[in-house]
DNA sequence: CGCGCCCTTGAATTAAGTCAACTGATGTGG
DNA sequence: CCACATCAGTTGACTTAATTCAAGGGCGCG
């Protein structure tokens, strides 16, 4: 994207919406027509089992579009809420596609994000698939650590994390017990803590290593829509 | 895309590629200058983890394409391989890009497929966090059959499945003897069964019942791609 | 024939789930 | 202001699902 892209991104007609903790943005079935930007707080994407479980699928920090999803595909196959209070800006399908077709480069760049978002998705089935739950834990640790510092929203060893220990758990796919064993674990290695609201990565590299967690796949260069 | 679109979509430059089964197509850290597409066989998508251990993320079927991520991102976070015999026609990046110029609908087409992609991801994510090892398996099963007869590769009640019990359970998170227990309990139960490279599926609303399926995820209207 | 690969099964072990009780904040209405 | 409810977090005892380790079976192929 060149100056005249970002020109027009900004020009895109948007509302700021503002949601409760545990507000949905979007439920599963929904059809939107409007996409949001994460502003302010978290957004979450979350499956609703047939027994009414959540299965959290990802997390997304101010900068992010976590419903990107819908710009293609009607209906949605998983709701988004609010992790804590959060502010959201709506943009209307049709001016976001109307701009692709004037811009292919936004287009492509947000493409691309999708694409990363899929990326993100991969690692979580490689995390909750393939390692125990201290180790999990650990990773999604160190991924969103990495991403609010990659956004300039972390401290040097802390970042915000307004996520209670029971999504926390619907996240890892872990009961809550275990998902509290687990941070029992990290904290008794001295490896990581929460502590009101807040992630303190205390050993970041021993933390990065007991996950066996490596940056890659998060595809790291600069933010779309930071301000 | 309309039918100009797809006429310059059939005269895209490609070589087919004929792999052996567990043959790499493209590794993990790789910087590919091309994409595949399915022609004939399954192709899969994996994550090597630190301890040479892997985990399969998705698997693909004539017509899809296994490796769109790269288009946009340079460095490939996971690899994609053959399970079984299989070809794949490869599609230089080039011409692919160019043709998302001329005609962006054709873009628009294969943004939604790797939008459904990353459906299936996240199909894969609840799958291997909030289900049992039988459950897990049936929903495969039911994911794999239904996308199968979406492309008219399935029989009335069987699909091809090239995939071996060790490459499920290291695509379901299950060890080697898990993963036959569970077969055997879909066995048992008269659900389903795997049989010389088939998948055969016996008692279809009874398995999607006990897999808690229901395909609205797979998004699928029609296939791009196909012959 | 014998080797390798894939599948199958059993027995012992361990990680995680379930159930349940209790703490400590926070908040609300009488 | 206090009584009470609520909700997030913590911990213990018990059960269950899945792993690990190990042995053996079937089959194709050089």
């Amino acid at each position: 994207m060149n100056h005249d892209d970002l020109v027009e991104v900004r020009r895109l007609p948007c509302a700021v919406r503002e949601l409760d903790g545990n507000e949905d943005f979007v439920r599963q079935g929904d059809r939107p027509k409007e996409s949001a930007i994460v502003v302010e707080g978290m957004l979450a994407r979350y499956h609703v089992l047939p027994d009414g479980a959540r299965q959290y699928l990802s997390f997304h920090l101010p900068g992010d579009m976590p419903d990107s999803q819908c710009l293609f595909i009607d209906e949605m196959d998983h709701a988004v809420c609010a992790i804590g209070a959060s502010k959201a800006a709506t943009v209307p399908h049709g001016d976001l596609l109307a701009l692709f077709e004037r811009r292919p480069h936004v287009g492509a760049a947000i493409w691309r994000q999708t694409l990363i978002d899929a990326a993100i998705f991969r690692g979580a089935i490689t995390n909750n698939s393939a390692r125990s739950g201290p180790a999990r834990m650990a990773h999604l640790f160190c991924e969103l650590f990495y991403r609010s510092r990659a956004s300039a929203l972390a401290e040097e060893y802390s970042c915000a994390f307004p996520i209670t220990l029971i999504q926390l758990g619907e996240a890892l796919g872990l009961s809550l017990a275990s998902t509290n064993r687990s941070l029992a674990t990290l904290r008794e290695n001295d490896l990581a803590d929460l502590k009101s609201g807040s992630l303190i990565m205390r050993r970041w590299t021993a933390l990065a290593d007991y996950a066996g967690f490596s940056p890659h796949y998060l595809h790291l260069r600069r933010e779309l829509f930071r301000r």
